[in-house]
DNA sequence: ATATGCGGCGAAAAATGA
DNA sequence: TCATTTTTCGCCGCATAT
């Protein structure tokens, strides 16, 4: 397992969270918060770009136990060509990037150290099983981030870091205590809450995935099942660009049973005109 | 085979309480 | 002011979709 070692910087802007207006039990699941449509228009310092968030610009090496390099600045790889369409906002990528840094989390690798690696990164040494796994490895190098956040426009390298970012503008918390029933976004921060406030230990072992909670983005809603979501949105919010983005194949499944219960409800209704 | 999405870990930063 | 808790996010491993 390869060892990671995170160098603090003071942060630059002043935090803009402020979620103490109304209590957890009320703001659980979805809360916007009143000032988002004023954050819309003019970001506040905190949530400015990104710029730094991993790629550090100039932080110091706080000590490196076992002489890894930085993955960071130092020895940063030239900017990668941005791809088509990439990273390009609608209000363009350059604002986000020239926004000052608002907070730093500089990661340093050791690298992993196994005979089964085949794959080593060339800026930090770091070692990966597999082809894909450095390839992806690499985009922490990049300074530029292909998925920039609509509301702030800080960047990230993984859609779904962007996805759990969001949610820290709409409010939404899908991951409910059920003793105090306080509301986190993150499932960790709920594990954490249980095991410090309550003493609820999780019966999971390491790394062993829990089940899964599928969320609407739109309004909160959690459902069991993906079934069950899409269903959800189809009829919730139909414009959903969640629906796009649904498997093909589920789609026409869901699509289908959609159908054949409409079918249904129609002739189930025809029945009782016809009584 | 590759790309994408998601879960999880862990740590910094921020918030809150004593 | 310090300690504790919560929030946030970087990044890796794995599963699934393309």
């Amino acid at each position: 397992m390869p060892k990671v070692f995170l160098v603090k910087r003071r942060s630059l802007g002043v935090s803009v969270r402020s979620w103490d207006e109304l209590p957890d039990e009320k703001r659980a699941d979805t809360y916007i918060p009143v000032g988002l449509g004023r954050l819309l228009h003019d970001p506040p310092e905190d949530c400015r770009s990104d710029g730094g968030s991993s790629s550090g610009s100039g932080s110091s090496n706080a000590g490196e136990p076992g002489g890894a390099e930085s993955s960071s600045s130092p020895h940063a790889p030239e900017r990668e060509t941005p791809e088509p369409g990439d990273a390009e906002g609608p209000d363009g990528h350059l604002a986000a990037k020239q926004r000052p840094v608002a907070r730093s989390k500089i990661k340093f690798t050791t690298g992993t150290c196994s005979d089964s690696v085949v794959h080593s990164c060339d800026l930090c040494g770091k070692g990966f099983r597999l082809q894909r796994m450095l390839n992806r490895h690499l985009k922490c190098h990049n300074q530029v981030k292909r998925h920039l956040c609509t509301f702030c426009g800080k960047g990230f390298n993984d859609t779904f870091d962007l996805k759990r970012h969001v949610r820290t503008h709409t409010g939404i918390r899908p991951y409910k205590c059920n003793v105090c029933n306080k509301a986190f976004t993150q499932r960790c921060s709920l594990e954490s809450h249980l095991k410090k406030i309550h003493g609820v230990q999780q019966q999971y072992a390491y790394k062993q995935r829990r089940d899964k909670l599928y969320v609407c983005e739109d309004c909160g809603y959690t459902g069991p099942t993906q079934e069950d979501l899409y269903l959800h949105v189809n009829s919730a919010h139909p414009g959903s660009s969640f629906l796009k983005k649904t498997s093909k194949k589920l789609a026409a499944l869901l699509q289908g049973k959609l159908t054949s219960a409409h079918q249904e409800n129609i002739s189930l209704s025809e029945e009782e005109e016809r009584k």
